[in-house]
DNA sequence: GGCGCAATTGTGCAAGTGTATAATCGCGGC
DNA sequence: GCCGCGATTATACACTTGCACAATTGCGCC
């Protein structure tokens, strides 16, 4: 017998209708909402439960395309993160130029939305917990990770000035101040001017590449005068 | 002592002997709970049960001392950041010196344990979604973040080199580089040399700043050549 | 020594959690 | 048309969560 049962009187409640999208859809969906959640409150506010109502499907299905709520967070981690990183590369080969152009570009790129972004921030702050306690979130943030700084690395090695021994260091240095002001500029975003965090990291990596940056950005029309 | 303990089965459950701390011992003791939990698992691991086990109490407890959990983080967190903020202040009174040592010596503190930890930054993270939602929560990060700032805008200003008008700028890059690094430092330990971070980190804001740096550190015995 | 206060515990509860699984029905293939 | 598969919903369950509140008991004070 059907216990429960709102079933007013007359009609019999009919199950919600609901469409057949594809696999590719749904996962697509279901990742988008998860994000949007833990950007919001955290990896706390991704239940089950909200998640299956931000994208408009109820809870089970979540267990149709996922193997449970880890895996569909860690899933939407890696859309995440490949996401950024595939934008910065693109970015990087749309630009041709001299070292110093395709430097500051990248920079800059890093520097401005949609990658300083304060939802960016808190994603990457609310799987940061994850990152450590679970080994294949943890690939995915060392691989992404190290496919950036290799990135940064190269750009460097290319510029006339730096001694090949001393790029890593360099490459670390340059990373930490694109990050460093990624996150004050993404978090107090109403303590900058426009552009004043990319214009600050385009000096400030110039000054620790020995490069100017800033010149080049300028050259190439990433930034205005 | 009574040594606790459930005593073996049969008598009748006698509960549990507990102390009567004083208030201050009791809403440290939550706190420091607090604290080490979120560091291990983020703020959805820090329930009022987990607390109050670490805490050698009883979940009840906690509202005694504490309007709610809410209460009992924001509490925390304050902790924490007045606690950085105050050992930061404290090394930079010992230090004696040059306008350069006593800013190799803040920056060098900062890129070192026990500023330069994992828990640190987890804790970090891990607080970010409620300095983001809870406005009382948002006063205290931006009160301890500027007074951070603020210490190292005044080193930079008694500098000899930087024209006063960009002090602001150079403030705000080297705590980019400061924050960059201590993020790195601290995720990714194994992947740098015992004090490489804080090398590159003085050597990196005394480019910016136009200073020796790490000379001065290295003079002041703040670091080895 | 014992009284009394309040610090501390124990229990209970309503709401929310992830997951398992049965029941339905959209929709492509015939 | 309609048949059947599987995408989707609905329901159930065991467990956890934060909180309220009464019962207990450590301990300062007389």
């Amino acid at each position: 017998m059907t216990v429960d049962g709102q079933d007013a009187a007359g009609g019999g409640q009919d199950r919600r209708a609901f469409r057949r999208e594809g696999e590719a859809q749904r996962r697509a969906d279901l990742i988008g909402a998860t994000l949007a959640l833990v950007a919001e409150g955290g990896l706390e506010a991704a239940t089950v439960r909200a998640i299956a109502a931000r994208a408009g499907v109820t809870p089970g299905l979540i267990r149709h395309y996922f193997a449970g709520r880890e895996d569909l967070i860690r899933a939407a981690y890696a859309q995440l993160m490949h996401g950024i990183t595939d934008a910065n590369a693109q970015a990087l080969d749309a630009v041709a130029g001299s070292p110093e152009a395709r430097l500051a570009a990248f920079v800059a790129a890093s520097l401005r939305p949609p990658v300083m972004a304060l939802d960016v921030v808190t994603l990457w702050a609310g799987f940061l917990h994850m990152v450590r306690r679970d080994p294949r979130t943890r690939a995915i943030h060392a691989e992404t990770y190290h496919a950036y700084r290799d990135r940064l690395e190269a750009l460097i090695a290319d510029l006339p000035g730096p001694e090949p021994g001393q790029v890593r260091a360099l490459a670390i240095a340059g990373n930490a101040v694109i990050d460093g002001l990624w996150l004050e500029g993404a978090i107090l975003p109403d303590s900058f001017g426009p552009d004043e965090i990319a214009r600050i990291g385009l000096q400030s990596v110039g000054r620790i590449v020995g490069a100017d940056l800033e010149g080049a950005a300028i050259a190439a029309g990433v930034i205005t005068a």
